[in-house]
DNA sequence: CAACAAGCTGCGGGTTTACGCAAGACGGCG
DNA sequence: CGCCGTCTTGCGTAAACCCGCAGCTTGTTG
């Protein structure tokens, strides 16, 4: 009597996963899979899929997007989030789009069988928060302020990222121009770009612009997909003038 | 009375290619796994291994450092690339290491098992080169001049991209500041940031440095490895001063 | 309320970028 | 050889960037 969708790209991941639901999940007895996001949305709408399992890199379309609009439709929609990779700038891109109270998991492709299942139990049964732990340090450190970054200076990241000058920085986020350059100022410091520029020698400079969003890149900060992401935001406030 | 080295991150892709290779190669009597490049590098050497198979994108260590350390001890060693993308960052990496005469391939992961097994047995029994029709095509736009980037466009946006100042590239790489900015405004020219910079709108501007390094990677001209094997590089020049 | 920290803003100036203009340098080609 | 295209370099300028200094607005705390 339960239904379950899963979004993925890979197809051994995909049979992977499918076995991984039959196993653990008795009471389930249809099992629907999507090879991308747009397709996982569409079957999602068509089939009011209660609980999907979903993996976040994909071709097509990333599955924060197809997890955003999901989620816009029917909030109480369980998702547990399977992916490869724990850059902050996934974690970050999941957290800001989870709705107040939804039950959702995120899990390591990397994580043991058990592990795997037990998380499909909780969420989809218990309707319980399944966050790898591994994950979960960076939330921390992405919320809380401990040697993380606020939400204003990740913004100005990605505003340098996708190569604003200051001046449209400031239009955008309703700023003065001073305070989009404190601001850069401050990520400068937080990223560490001046130790490595200094290195006595004054010719070894770097570009403080350029640097901050490689190291950025390097810590992963960011990633292909958030900057796709903040690509698209960005047209769209462009063509609204 | 054949020995095949498998050099990949994910435990069911491993098992996928253990499969594919049993499968075509009949007599290829022992297959060996790694599960990254740095284990791999190892093993290739113990092993003297003549044939491998190898993943670009792996955490530990990339594929296209393992597989240049392991050419450079012998470079008649038959390398079968896997990969799931065909970023031109990636075709420029090994096209950039890989040993005159060389037989090799490049596979991308969403193949058929049929054109995987063939090109196994065209790559380690026949010597052949067996390159996937869509990465051909970018690298024939990447070595040819058609419409893709020169060395030296591609070199300087690199240099860009790790956030060298114009006075610091001269220095690397030998040039004048003028130079330097010459090729610059070329790659800008390449890369089209000015259409999106104008908009007649004096306001809606980019700068144009970091402009570029986003759009490089949005077309996938640059990734995550490149950077980091740049960055790499970049440091053993600091230090040799 | 006073005191204080944190953030926004304008001003001013030193540095870096972006680029037009023009003078060589080098290589191919009729 | 002279002509031409490509690449390099210097000069000069307008704009953008980085940032110290100082005045203001907030929200917080005792």
């Amino acid at each position: 009597m339960m239904k379950v969708l899963i979004v993925e790209d890979d197809p051994l991941h995909r049979s992977y996963l499918h076995e991984a639901v039959n196993a653990a999940l008795p009471e389930c007895d249809t099992v629907i899979e999507a090879e991308n996001g747009t397709v996982g949305e569409k079957l999602a709408r068509d089939h009011k899929s209660a609980h999907i399992v979903m993996d976040l890199q994909m071709a097509n379309r990333n599955g924060i997007e197809a997890a955003r609009t999901i989620w816009k439709e029917r909030p109480e929609t369980r998702i547990l989030f399977w992916s490869n990779y724990s850059d902050e700038a996934y974690v970050r891109g999941v957290s800001r789009i989870v709705p107040d109270g939804a039950a959702y998991g995120y899990v390591l492709k990397s994580a043991s069988d058990e592990r795997l299942k037990l998380a499909l139990r909780s969420i989809f049964i218990e309707s319980q928060c399944v966050i790898d732990r591994e994950v979960r340090g960076l939330q921390q450190k992405s919320l809380g302020q401990t040697n993380g970054f606020t939400d204003s200076e990740y913004e100005i990241l990605v505003d340098i990222a996708l190569g604003l000058t200051d001046r449209a920085i400031a239009k955008r986020r309703g700023l003065s121009l001073r305070s989009v350059q404190n601001r850069l100022q401050q990520l400068y410091d937080k990223l560490d770009v001046y130790q490595s520029a200094g290195d006595d020698h004054e010719d070894g400079r770097f570009n403080l612009r350029a640097r901050a969003v490689t190291v950025a890149f390097l810590r992963k900060l960011l990633n292909y997909s958030a900057l796709e992401r903040a690509e698209a935001e960005l047209q769209e406030w462009l063509d609204g003038k």
